[in-house]
DNA sequence: GATTGGCACTCGGTCCGTGCGAGTGCCAGG
DNA sequence: CCTGGCACTCGCACGGACCGAGTGCCAATC
C-alpha cells in the first residue's frame, strides 16, 4: 500500500535527521527538510503508527521522536542504500595502509584508519591462529633447559613461547628438534596441528622423544589458548566526542579493555563476507546496550582470517560506517594475501 | 622557625584532605580533622600566606582552598613519606605477575596490575631495543626474494621485519646468511650493532655480500626506528571515574593514543632508579596540563630497559602511587632479568 | 477514505529571585 | 603570636513563572 511505503519514508527521514542533528525530530521539521509531499499533520499520524509498532519513541511528552533499536534495525535492513566511498576516501585508505612493514604495522594502521574514517572506536582482531598455516618454526636455546619457541605463520604473525624442559638439552638436539618440527608442521594449518602432535612423538627418534613431547605440548597449548593480545583498539577518544555523561562512558571503556567481550562480537563474522550490524540490546551485553557494532571478516579469498569493525553509539551513520568497514576489510585482506 | 614548620603541616593536611575528599578544604574542617594544635583562625592566617606564596588557591571567594601544581610539588618533594605497600599488595603483585609465559604476557599483566593498584591509567614501555642484546637472529624465506628477519633479544622481545632482496636467494644462502648474522651479532648490544654492520659487509664472503648488505640495512633500520608499538596502555576506564566533563577527557585520551607524547614522558627516567613525578603544567603538553605522571625505569641491575608509570589527575594519592609504581617496576625488572 | 488546518494541551528547559551556609578577612583582646 | 568574634561574600540549591516545541484530536475538505 502507498501508506506503508510512505511510513517507511518517514522512518528513514527520522533516522537520517536524528543521526545528523542529535535532536528528537518533530513532524514540522520533517515536512520542511524532506520532500514527502504531505503536511505535518499527516506525518503526525504516520508517526503515531510507527510509535505504536515500536520503531520510534518520544523521550518526553512534548519532544520529537527518536528511533528505537527496532527502528534502526529496519533502517539498516531495508531503508539504507549502500553509500559508496568517495574517491578521496579510497585514496586515503591506500595511502594509509601502503608502506606498512609488517603485520603489527598493518593492523596498527588499519585500526587508526578505521577510527579516523568513521569517527568511532575501531577494533581489529589479529589473524586467528587456527586458520593460518605454519610458515616456520624456530627454536632458540635460552639456557640449558629453557627453550624459546617461535612460530611464524603465513599471515605474518609471530608467536613466541618459553618452554621449560625437564632436562638439559644439547646443541645438536636443538638443531634436530628444529628440523623435526619444521618437517612435520611447515605448511600445516594450525587447526590440524593438534592431531599431528601425537604422530610426531611416536615417530621421533628415541633420543628426542622426551624433548619433542615437551615442546609439542607447549606448541599445542599456544595454539589452543585464545591468546590475550588478539585485539587492537583505537580511537577511544571518539567516545568522549559524543558522550555527555562519563558515568555512561565508563562501562564502555571497560568492555573495550575487557577484550574478550568485544572479541566475541567481532569474531562472529558472516562467512559470506557480509557486513554484520548489531544494534543496542542485540549485543546482549549490558555495557553495550547503548552501542552498535559494525563488523566484517577480512581475509584472502574464501578464508576469513579475522574480524574488524567499529563500536559506536546506536545513533550512528550506518550506511557510511558499513561502507568504510567493508572497504577497509577488503583492502586489508588483499594486503595480507600479498605478503 | 616554628611558623614555617606549621605552615608546611597545614599544606600537607590540605593536600591529604583534598585528595581524599575532592572538596576544597576550609580552615574549620582542617582544625577538626588534624591535630594541629591551633585554632581555625590561625590556620586561616597560614593559608593566606600559603596562597600568597602560590601553593594553594581558592576556586571561588567563599570556597575552601585547593593545592596548586606548586603546592603538590612541595608536597611530593618534602612532605610525603614513602608509604610502604601492604603485605596484601605485595602478595597481589606476585600473584599477578607470576605465571606469565612471555614478554607480551608480562607487560600486559603489568599494565593491568598497575592500573588496578593505583586506579589510574597505566602505561608500560616495551624494553628499549638499543639497550638490549641480541640473543638470536632468524632468517626465514617467504618467497624467492622476500625474507623475514626475526630478531630475538635477551629481554625476550621479538621483532620482525620483511626484507625485499634485489635478487632471488638460494636455500643455502639463507643458511649461510643466518650463520653469518648470528656469528656477528649474537651477544652484541643493539646500540653497537650499527657500527658492526660496516665491518660485516666487508668481511662477508663475496657471494653473500649483496645479500648481507640488504639485510643488514633492514636490520639497522629496525633498530633505529623508534617503533610504533612500544607502549602499552591500560585502565583508561579509570579516567571516566573521576572526570566530570567529557570535553576535558578527550584530549587526554587522544594524548594516550598518540603514543609519542606519553612515550617521551615515560622514557625520560632517572638513571638512579628514582621515581619521577611530573605535575600538571610541568608536563609541557596541553592535554596533560591537568594531569600528573608518575614514572620510573625498570630493568635488571644497572641497565634500564624501559619505563613504566601512571597518568592521572593532579589530584592523586602521590605517596601511594609512587610506592606502587616503584614496587611493580622492581618486580618486573627481576622477572625480566630471570628469563 | 485519506489529508489537512486549527486548536487546546502537555511538559521540558530556561531564567530569575531568594535563602542558606560555608568560608573568609579583619580586628581587638589575651 | 594566637584566638574568638563578627560582618561580608558568594556559590549553590530550591522554587515559581514563562516560553515554545510538539503532540493528539477533530471537523472540514478534496
Amino acid at each position: 500500500m502507498a501508506h506503508d511505503e510512505r511510513r517507511l519514508q518517514v522512518l528513514r527521514a527520522i533516522v537520517q535527521d536524528f543521526v545528523s542533528t542529535n535532536d528528537p525530530v518533530g513532524s514540522k521539521a520533517l515536512a520542511e527538510r524532506h520532500d514527502l509531499g504531505v503536511s505535518p499533520a499527516t506525518i503526525r499520524n504516520d508517526m503515531a503508527v510507527l510509535e505504536e509498532q515500536g520503531y520510534i519513541t518520544q523521550p518526553h511528552t512534548s519532544a520529537g521522536r527518536v528511533p528505537t533499536d527496532k527502528g534502526y534495525r529496519l533502517f539498516v535492513d531495508r531503508l539504507s542504500a549502500v553509500k559508496p566511498l568517495s574517491a578521496a576516501e579510497r585514496k586515503a585508505i591506500e595511502r594509509f595502509l601502503d608502506g606498512a612493514v609488517d603485520l603489527h604495522d598493518v593492523l596498527g594502521r588499519t585500526v587508526r584508519l578505521l577510527a579516523q574514517l568513521t569517527s568511532q572506536v575501531a577494533v581489529v582482531q589479529y589473524p586467528t591462529l587456527s586458520r593460518s598455516a605454519v610458515r616456520h618454526l624456530e627454536v632458540v636455546q635460552l639456557s640449558g633447559s629453557r627453550l624459546l619457541l617461535v612460530l611464524i605463520t603465513d599471515t605474518g604473525r609471530v608467536e613466541q613461547r618459553i618452554v621449560d624442559c625437564p632436562v638439559d638439552v644439547g646443541r645438536d638436539e636443538v638443531a634436530d628438534l628444529r628440523a623435526t618440527l619444521n618437517a612435520a608442521f611447515t605448511g600445516a594449518r594450525l587447526a590440524d596441528a593438534g592431531s599431528k602432535v601425537a604422530d610426531l612423538v611416536d615417530t621421533a627418534p628415541s633420543h628426542l622423544r622426551a624433548l619433542v613431547a615437551a615442546v609439542s605440548a607447549a606448541l599445542v597449548e599456544t595454539l589452543v589458548e585464545p591468546g590475550e593480545d588478539r585485539l587492537l583498539v583505537g580511537g577511544t577518544a571518539n567516545l568522549a566526542r559524543v558522550a555527555v555523561d562519563p558515568g555512561h562512558l565508563r562501562p564502555l571503556l571497560e568492555a573495550l579493555e575487557e577484550q574478550v567481550v568485544v572479541l566475541r562480537l567481532i569474531s562472529e563474522v558472516d562467512s559470506g563476507g557480509a557486513v554484520l550490524v548489531r544494534i543496542g540490546e542485540e549485543n546482549a551485553h549490558e555495557a553495550l546496550a547503548g552501542a552498535s557494532v559494525v563488523s566484517v571478516g577480512y581475509g584472502s579469498g574464501d578464508r576469513a582470517l579475522g574480524g574488524l569493525g567499529i563500536v559506536g553509539p546506536t545513533r550512528m551513520d550506518y550506511p557510511g560506517n558499513m561502507a568504510a568497514v567493508r572497504a577497509v576489510a577488503r583492502y586489508v585482506g588483499q594486503l595480507l594475501a600479498g605478503s
